[in-house]
DNA sequence: ACTGTCCCCTAGACACTCTAGGGGACTCGA
DNA sequence: TCGAGTCCCCTAGAGTGTCTAGGGGACAGT
């Protein structure tokens, strides 16, 4: 069982995937597995249909090629634009993974202030 | 401007803030937005659906009463089943951050492993 | 030839949050 | 006394993102 990703975390560990280099999808969705030792699975499901929004709005670029072992492969390239974004969510995540420590920490009392 | 929060994560809040005892939607709010120095801000329309569907799943119970305030409010108190839903939340929040950390720390490579 | 891996894609269900409303009741100052 | 402010509750509907569950095609090795 692997954890279910939080909604809008996914685009920022791609972005932070693809910082390395022109990726295709399926080496995003292993490449994120291995780093967590299987504590994250990307369904190719959510994965495309990720892929395809950043390319929308223009966080990344794609372009077809071929992959290490010969096959067909759409590459994804991080633009400027993506770059800005990938620093947006990390500080966002950054404030909130902080704020709900603050939470997990603290003594909550009726009592209040 | 404040952090939105990320989809799964109030409930856990919220259960979180009823560790302290009994209280009442308003005042869980105002403590969790409190206690993150404003950096949460629960919305009611988040707030109040999210409690009513943790009472349906009997994480918590509901009973009305007066506030401190000398108002008519509704109260949610822990339940058994409400602890355990948390101490499992809170784990898979640290699974889920753990593995967010490698990732934002790890150095993408094309080249993979 | 056939199986396995690699690589891409989509529709529809599902879940949760937020916006944007609505309402009632107490309190305090003008 | 009456109006404004705060406290406290609620819901419908839109929006967004993920997952399930499918469907393909093409290369490599046996």
């Amino acid at each position: 069982m692997q954890v279910d990703l939080l909604q809008g975390t996914l685009d920022m560990l791609i972005l932070k995937t693809l910082t390395g280099g022109p990726m295709h999808g399926y080496a995003v969705a292993s490449w994120l597995q291995r780093t967590t030792d299987d504590a994250l699975c990307v369904e190719e499901g959510s994965l495309y249909p990720a892929l395809h929004r950043m390319t929308r709005r223009g966080w990344v670029k794609a372009d077809w090629g071929v992959s290490e072992n010969n096959r067909r492969a759409k590459f994804y390239t991080l633009t400027a634009e993506g770059r800005r974004q990938l620093k947006e969510e990390s500080s966002s995540w950054e404030r909130l993974t902080q704020a709900v420590a603050k939470v997990l920490h603290a003594q909550p009392a009726t009592q209040g202030a």
